[in-house]
DNA sequence: GCGACAG
DNA sequence: ATCTTGTCGC
């Protein structure tokens, strides 16, 4: 039996080969797409890690986005994998991040990834080969640059620029918040530039990150506290 | 060669 | 990501 993509990636984490890292990048880049692709949005997952020493944790914290309301959380820990190496990081969050979705027992229609999506140096960010393995919908939420072109956005809530790569808007650098460093939206998979902007600020409520992200970073930083 | 460099 | 207390400012 020949292997599925996602026991590849897995293979790639656990031998922690960066050549095949960025050669199965290269390969799956042909799935790319700026186009919306998804019929409801009912349910948005966020995704966060948090580690110590060798462990990492996972948390993915699903929101109902017409009531706002939390409707599901689950946890992963495992030993750390891959290191981190810009440009890699997907090899590094995927295996806690999967371990984690497979206790889900409700279906998220769209999840966003703290990190980036298509502004990455291959358009490979972990939001885009999460949603290619997935074959769901994702956005890239990245609290700092890493790839791409953009201009400060002025300092006035939703205030936002565009995040270029190669010339083309992959995503925006957006101010959540006024005074407040702007955040990295990006298409992930199947959801454009202008949906994945437009998503991220329907949740943005009191804070600087997206709710489904805010959420299920506080709740992994208590997972975490618990289990050390 | 030098600087940049998601989490 | 993580190490860490108070503190300045909207």
């Amino acid at each position: 039996m020949r292997k599925t993509l996602l026991e590849r990636v897995l293979s790639i984490s656990e031998s922690r080969d960066v050549e095949e890292a960025v050669k199965l990048q290269k390969e799956l880049s042909r799935h790319i797409t700026l186009n919306d692709k998804f019929s409801e949005l009912k349910l948005i997952a966020g995704v966060d890690l948090a580690y110590d020493k060798e462990q990492c944790f996972c948390a993915v914290v699903v929101i109902d986005a017409e009531s706002m309301k939390v409707v599901e959380t689950v946890f992963s820990q495992m030993k750390i994998t891959f290191p981190y190496i810009p440009g890699l990081l997907f090899y590094r969050e995927f295996p806690p991040f999967i371990s984690a979705y497979k206790k889900l027992k409700v279906n998220p229609d769209l999840l966003i990834f703290d990190g980036q999506g298509l502004s990455h140096q291959r358009m490979m960010g972990i939001a885009t080969m999460a949603g290619i393995i997935l074959g769901k919908p994702t956005i890239g939420c990245a609290k700092s640059h890493l790839y791409g072109e953009y201009q400060m956005p002025e300092d006035r809530k939703f205030s936002a620029s565009e995040l270029k790569v190669k010339n083309n808007v992959v995503g925006y650098v957006f101010r959540s918040k006024e005074n407040v460093k702007p955040i990295f939206i990006s298409t992930g998979y199947r959801v454009s530039p202008e949906s994945a902007l437009e998503i991220a600020k329907k949740f943005i409520t009191h804070y600087k990150l997206p709710l489904p992200t805010h959420l299920a970073h506080q709740a992994c930083e208590k997972f975490k506290k618990e289990r050390i």
